[in-house]
DNA sequence: ACCACTTATGTGGCTAGACACCTGTGTGGC
DNA sequence: GCCACACAGGTGTCTAGCCACATAAGTGGT
């Protein structure tokens, strides 16, 4: 189970990643910029708040990807800690290929399976998801591991 | 579907990692480690075989674990291009934890699956895997590493 | 023997992602 | 007002993992 995790992890992974190239994007920007697309202006602790990850891989992508002309980020005027993130018209214009990217990806990932199976996949992955303790909930620092009754 | 994929993939990663911190590993370390329990006195090539990932990664783990006193690395007298790896005492020390975590990581993973459950997404994990052109080991869906590693 | 080709491995450079430590900035208690 | 504390970001450092390139050694064709 685990190893077929490991497998699909990677694979899936590298399959982004050999779609991504094409557009000069890395793994991970897409979905910073997918937050993006869905509401421009964020913070980067609502895009921590959405992704997961650790709030030093969101400001060194986000860096990156200003140096990339992608988004800008200036800070709030009412909370002068907070950088709030826009997307520049580069980074707008990114939307469509993303989207057929997307596409892309699911049409491949479910070619050999049914709806019934796909659906039932989904499901049962985010039930694994939840049971490591998938969610990085504010004030834990990643503290959780989910109760020593399992080791 | 391939953002399930994204999130139970960084969750499991990031639990695998928590465990494997305990034991002064690192994400991946202990997959190659598996592989060497399995069989020892494997060359690099024959690694990446079972793992698929890139050579440069396996040469550098190798050297890090090298360091660490895991393993050591010896030219192959047939062919001296071939390195040759074998556990160190300490590397086959962390045989019995790293089986320990590995079952403790299925069991997490299974927590609220029913035995069907986890079997279908087992078998689809590897279909998609598939689909995506993760070249899948020749042939087999079903076990990984018959036997003792316990993969 | 020679020379192209393949194979096995090493190395450099890049990003992702995690942790640790640090700097500003808001906020509540006194 | 003052001060401890929480919060938002930034930066350094480490490993994983990829690509691109380099080196050395075995393999074959001629």
């Amino acid at each position: 189970m685990s190893y077929a995790i490991f497998q699909l992890a990677r694979a899936h992974r590298s399959y982004a990643a050999t779609l991504l190239r094409a557009m000069d994007l890395h793994p991970g920007q897409e979905l910073l910029l997918m937050h993006l697309f869905d509401r421009d202006g964020q913070s980067q602790s609502e895009l921590l708040e959405g992704l997961g990850v650790d709030h030093s891989t969101i400001s060194k992508a986000l860096r990156r990807m200003q140096d990339a002309g992608l988004v800008i980020r200036e800070p709030a005027a009412h909370d002068r800690r907070v950088m709030v993130v826009h997307l520049t018209d580069k980074g707008r214009a990114m939307r469509e290929p993303i989207t057929a990217l997307w596409q892309s990806l699911e049409q491949t990932s479910v070619r050999d399976l049914s709806q019934q199976q796909a659906e039932s996949f989904v499901e049962t992955a985010y039930a694994i998801t939840e049971a490591i303790g998938g969610r990085a909930l504010p004030g834990d620092h990643g503290k959780r591991l989910p109760g020593k009754a399992g080791l």
